[in-house]
RNA sequence: GUCUCCUUCGUCUAGUGGUUAGGACACCGGGUUUUCAUCCCGGCAGCAGGGGUUCGACUCCCCUAGGAGAUGCCA
């Protein structure tokens, strides 16, 4: 039997790391089993489903490498794959419960199951939910709540007696009383749409779905699933509940932890390898060291029997980590292109950017690199390559044990002698500066230190060497003339 | 309240009766270095607690504690 597995999200917003995580787990199963993977959006809830959430789908996916046998956009042979499309069907079937005695209408009202759970919750009851009013009615009583123009919903008749064993494959079998499962969770509700239990459950049917991955949220309702394909005479798929997602307080990851929404690291400059990579180590794991992978590697690594069963706390500090390592694997030219975008963002490239813009950024490539946590970072330490500098207090020429007489006299000595640097190499203009610097007796950062200042306007900066050969002799000479001239104000 | 699940360094994890409990991030210290980084070396730090079972428990069982999730005409 070939491996089938599905992403299902709801578009009731943007796509978020906890949802993420599964995702890659389903891709990455279909992927090394040589399945199917598809894309079934659920939105069956017409008040919280937004616009744009699927094409945010789409694009997250995409963004990261993920791609799908079958969905809503490219098709397939279990269409259509968006439920509010699907209603008729999820109708029929819950009609056929009914008639089978498996289900029932209930006409009580919102306000009455909110007056009985609020009655319950004071009384502090040990059940707490629908008190299975509507469970027994007669058809007299029926008809005329029919009569009365009720809109009724259909609830799932679960056992009172028994239990009911449920199979997880990572968490083994889970036992549970019957009386403690959700008392009779309605399936299609009064405005025609199914809930996610009843739409889940036929959907995963009819698309043949074989492996079931959804986070543990979902795992007590595992049961009531159970009881659906039993009523239906349906074999239910194979079971995983990975784990949940944690911020640092140690509750499901949510907004006020910080970013959330893959869109979010996107625009922070987040590589699209770093996340696949982190994201999906969190739970899973391949043996007790190795810890890169790419994306093509967990399509063929990737197996269910390494989830963990305990929940994960989502540290931004190893993602920055992997960025950073990912950062540096990339090839110059790479790097560059995904650069661009950010430095427009920062307004320091025009868009389009011009080829000598882009020309430049390529040959700064190596030297900031190893500097960089997020692609967002690029912009600072490059500014001084594409606009003028400013030196606000010129104090800050001055190293910290110099005094302001010494570092003019140091200017003047390097505004002298850097005529001709262009066509040295890194290596010679170094040996240049440090005979310069036994000359005037000061240690060598002393005497960069003030050049490194009065060209990049800050102290901490790309390699010094580099950064001049690519500044080219116009900019050093007008920014080191700037600078004698600032610092002889003061002195 | 009730039910269910979970519990190895601060964090992510390896570990399936006999290990000096391994790796990574973070943190601390040292080295390389023109600043900042990178990189290299070293260090700190863990089996939640209590009972069993066993010649022997991080590993198996029970209890307690802690955490989380569910308890919706949301998914």
């Amino acid at each position: 039997m070939t491996v089938r597995v599905r992403f299902a999200p709801s578009p009731t917003g943007k796509m978020h790391i906890g949802n993420l995580r599964n995702a890659f787990f389903d891709y990455f199963y279909a992927r090394a089993t040589g399945g199917k993977f598809l894309l079934r959006i659920e939105d069956t809830d017409q008040g919280r489903s937004t616009e744009g959430s699927i094409q945010n789908i789409y694009d997250t996916l995409r963004w990261l490498g993920l791609s799908w046998d079958e969905g809503p956009d490219v098709g397939g042979p279990f269409g259509p794959y968006v439920q509010s499309e699907r209603n008729a069907v999820y109708g029929d079937y819950a009609a056929k419960l009914v008639s089978a005695g498996h289900a029932y209408r209930c006409y009580c009202s919102p306000e009455r199951l909110e007056a009985v759970r609020k009655e319950q919750t004071e009384k502090k009851l040990p059940v707490i939910g629908y008190d299975r009013h509507c469970r027994d009615l007669t058809e007299t009583q029926r008809a005329e709540y029919d009569e009365q123009g009720l809109k009724p919903v259909i609830r799932l008749r679960i056992p009172l007696e028994s239990v009911t064993v449920f199979r997880d494959e990572i968490l083994g079998d889970i036992e549970k009383a019957n009386i403690d499962i959700n008392p009779d969770p309605v399936l299609l509700k009064s405005d025609g749409f199914p809930t996610y239990h009843l739409a889940n459950v036929i959907d995963d049917h009819l698309m043949e779905i074989t492996h079931v991955i959804r986070s543990q949220e979902w795992l007590s309702s595992g049961p009531i699933h159970l009881h659906l394909y039993q009523a239906f005479g349906w074999e239910p798929p194979k079971y995983y509940h990975p784990p949940l997602i944690l911020g640092k307080d140690g509750h499901k990851l949510a907004k006020r932890h910080g970013s959330t929404t893959l869109d979010e690291f996107r625009e922070k400059g987040y590589l699209p390898e770093a996340i696949v990579n982190y994201v999906t180590l969190l739970g899973w794991s391949y043996d007790d060291t190795r810890e890169f992978f790419s994306r093509e590697e967990f399509e063929k690594l990737f197996t269910l029997d390494k989830l963990s069963k305990s929940s994960a706390v989502f540290d931004y500090k190893k993602l920055d980590w992997f960025n950073g390592q990912y950062m540096r694997k990339l090839e110059p030219a790479d790097l560059r292109d995904r650069l661009v975008p950010f430095m427009q963002q920062a307004g320091l490239f025009a868009s389009p950017p011009t080829e000598a813009e882009r020309k430049t950024l390529l040959d700064i490539v190596p030297l900031i690199r190893e500097r960089l946590t997020l692609l967002s970072d690029c912009a600072s330490w490059t500014s001084f390559f594409f606009e003028d500098v400013s030196i606000a207090d010129p104090a800050e020429l001055v190293p910290k044990k110099g005094t302001p007489e010494k570092t003019l006299e140091t200017l003047t000595a390097l505004n002298t002698s850097l005529a001709g640097f262009e066509g040295k190499s890194e290596e010679e203009l170094e040996s240049d500066f440090k005979a310069l610097a036994e000359k005037l007796g000061v240690k060598l950062g002393d005497l960069l230190m003030p050049l490194r200042v009065a060209l990049t306007g800050t102290t901490k900066s790309p390699p010094l060497m580099g950064s001049m050969l690519i500044l080219g002799k116009d900019k050093v000479e007008a920014r080191l003339s700037a600078a004698i001239a600032l610092l002889g104000e003061k002195v």
